[in-house]
RNA sequence: GGAGACGUGGCUGAGUGGUUGAAGGCACCAGUUUCGAAAACUGGCAUCGGGGCAACUCGAUCGUGAGUUCAAAUCUCACCGUCUCCGCCA
C-alpha cells in the first residue's frame, strides 16, 4: 500500500507507475473519494468533540434540570453522529477498495516492458557444459534412475505432483544444509558482500521454519492475494496455504516496531510452497519444474529504508554465490514493469541453465518492496531520533529445491545416464560421487 | 476436544462507568553533578489521523469487532490470542 498523502502529492508518478505495470487505476476517483473522506471525518470529529465536552459538563453540574436538558440534547447529537459515521464508513470502504488496487511504483532502473519479453539480462556467469551426446531432460533421467516418479504421484494425488526418491532426497537435504551453512556464517556473508561491493552490514540469517497456513487477511497485508485462484483456500478454517515462506516470514513483525539498532533483521525460512498454477494450463507439465508443491529456502530482510536497495543487491549476491558454489551457469535478469510483482519496486530474477531444455529457466527471484508491504502490515522502526517510519522489506529465494535439482540433474548428466554429484554436495551425501 | 484464568504503553504493573491517554516501577533520552563514569537529582518519553508556519489543538486507539450509555480501559455479546489443568497425539 502506498501512503495516501504520497499519492495525493504525486498522482502523476503513481498513475504512470501503474500504467507501466499494466494495472488500471483511477487516481482522480480516489482523490475525490479522499476529499469526501476528510470532510466527513472532520464533521464526525467535531460532533464527537462536542459530546465529550458536554458529557464532562454533565458529570460536574449539580443542576439536575439542566443535566436532563443536556442529556436530551446529546441524544440528538448522537443520532447525528451515527448517521455521519455510517456515511463515512461507506466512503472508507470504497476508498480502501481502490487503495488496495494501487501497485507499488517500479524503481527508475526497472526496464519498461509489456511482459516477460521485456526482461533484460544484466549479466551471466559460467560456461554452459558441452556434451558428447544429446542432453536429456530431467524427467527422463530421473525416471530412469528411479529418483523421480510422477506417474504414481499422478494416480495418488493428480498432475503436478511427484515422488522424489533415494539420492535425490539426500541431495535436497544436502542443498538445504549447504545453504544454511552459508547464511549462518558471518565470514562467508562478509566475503560475499565485499565481492559484490555492497555496503551493508552482512549479519547472519536466523533460520526459521514458519507455518504453511496463513490467514487470508494477513496474506492481503503481504499484498500477495491479488489472484485468489492461485491459492489453496480452506474457507472452513479461514486459512490458506502459503505460496512461499515469504508470506509467513514477512508477516512475523506485523504491528511491531523495531528499534533502529536492531536492523537489519534477516531470516532464512524453510518451507513447502503450495501453488495451484491456475494460469499455467498445459505449461511445463513434464517432470517437476512446475509443481503444486515444492520446497524452498527463502530470505526475508527488514532494513532501514536507505539501505533497502543495497540489501537487495546483497541478496542477489548470495543467490549467485549459491549457484557458483554448485557450478551452475546462470543469467541475472532485471524483470520489467509488465512482468514484476504487484508489491515490488524492483524485481531481479536468476535463470539457471537447463541443458535438457536448452534454455535458461527461472530458479530465483528477489523482490524489493520498499515500504509497500510494511505499511499494510504496520511494521515500523523507531529511529535513533525517536521518529517512527515504515521499515523496508526484501525477500529473495536462497534455493528453490525442485528447480535446482533439475539444474543439477541436467548439467551434471553423464553419457551412461548417471548424474555426477557436485563436489560441494558430496560431503552431505556420504562422499558419493554419482547418482546411478 | 473439555474446564478454568487472562489480554492495559518498549517491558512490568495499577486502574470496574465521569478531566484516566491511562498511577508507580524498569528501560530510554536530555540536563545537573563528575576528569570521565556509576549513583543521585531535575525534566522528557505511546501510536495513528485531521487542522495549524509554529506553540498548539481536535479526534481515534487499553487484543479485534459490534452493542448499551449523555459519558466505556471499566458493563453486554461475538471473535482472535495467551496461560493452566484434563484428554488426544508426533
Amino acid at each position: 500500500m502506498l501512503d495516501i498523502k504520497f499519492i495525493r502529492e504525486n498522482k502523476d508518478i503513481v498513475q504512470a507507475g501503474a500504467k507501466k505495470k499494466h494495472i488500471d487505476i483511477d487516481i482522480e476517483q480516489l482523490i475525490t473519494l479522499d476529499d469526501a473522506r476528510l470532510k466527513e471525518l472532520k464533521e464526525v470529529e467535531e460532533l464527537r468533540s462536542e459530546v465529550n465536552r458536554v458529557s464532562n459538563d454533565i458529570a460536574r453540574n449539580q443542576d439536575s434540570a439542566l443535566k436532563i436538558q443536556l442529556i436530551e440534547e446529546m441524544r440528538i447529537v448522537k443520532d447525528d453522529i451515527k448517521a455521519k459515521e455510517e456515511k463515512l464508513k461507506n466512503i472508507i470502504e470504497e476508498w480502501q477498495k481502490i487503495m488496495l488496487k494501487i501497485p507499488n511504483i517500479p524503481s527508475v532502473d526497472t526496464p519498461v516492458g509489456p511482459d516477460e519479453s521485456g526482461n533484460q539480462v544484466i549479466r551471466n556467469w559460467g560456461e554452459k557444459p558441452q556434451f558428447s551426446f544429446t542432453p536429456k531432460e530431467h524427467y527422463e533421467i530421473g525416471k530412469a534412475l528411479g529418483i523421480i516418479d510422477t506417474e504414481t504421484a499422478g494416480e495418488v494425488s493428480g498432475s503436478r505432483y511427484a515422488y522424489l526418491k533415494g539420492d535425490l532426497v539426500i541431495m535436497q537435504f544436502g542443498l538445504i544444509q549447504m545453504c544454511l551453512d552459508i547464511l549462518t556464517n558471518e565470514e562467508t556473508l562478509k566475503k560475499i558482500a565485499e565481492e559484490a561491493k555492497v555496503s551493508i552490514n552482512p549479519s547472519k540469517f536466523l533460520p526459521v521454519i514458519p507455518p504453511v497456513f496463513i490467514r487470508p487477511l494477513v496474506q492481503m497485508k503481504m499484498a500477495r492475494y491479488m489472484t485468489p485462484e492461485e491459492h489453496y483456500l480452506f474457507p472452513n478454517d479461514d486459512l490458506m496455504l502459503i505460496g512461499s515462506a515469504e508470506h509467513t516470514l514477512g508477516s512475523m513483525h506485523m504491528n511491531k516496531i523495531f528499534e533502529e539498532k536492531e536492523l537489519p533483521v534477516r531470516y532464512a525460512g524453510y518451507s513447502t510452497a503450495f501453488r495451484r498454477e491456475a494460469g499455467a494450463a498445459g505449461k511445463d507439465t513434464n517432470g517437476i519444474l512446475r509443481q503444486h508443491q515444492f520446497d524452498k529456502l527463502e530470505m526475508e530482510v527488514f532494513s532501514l529504508p536507505e539501505n533497502s536497495m543495497q540489501e537487495q543487491n546483497f541478496l542477489v549476491a548470495i543467490q549467485e554465490y549459491v549457484l557458483q558454489t554448485l557450478k551452475l551457469p546462470y543469467q541475472v535478469v532485471a524483470v520489467c514493469t509488465g512482468d514484476m510483482g504487484f508489491p515490488d519496486s524492483r524485481q531481479i530474477d536468476i535463470e539457471t541453465w537447463m541443458p535438457g531444455q536448452n534454455k535458461y529457466r527461472e530458479t530465483h527471484s528477489s523482490d524489493s518492496t520498499g515500504g509497500f508491504q510494511s505499511r499494510r502490515l504496520n511494521t515500523r522502526v523507531r529511529r535513533s531520533d525517536g521518529k517512527i517510519e515504515h521499515v523496508h522489506m526484501n525477500d529473495a529465494t536462497v534455493i528453490a529445491l525442485g528447480r535446482t535439482l533439475i539444474a543439477i540433474i541436467e548439467n551434471y548428466q553423464q553419457a551412461d545416464g548417471s548424474v555426477k554429484i557436485p563436489e560441494v554436495l558430496r560431503k552431505y551425501m556420504g562422499g558419493k560421487e554419482f547418482i546411478k
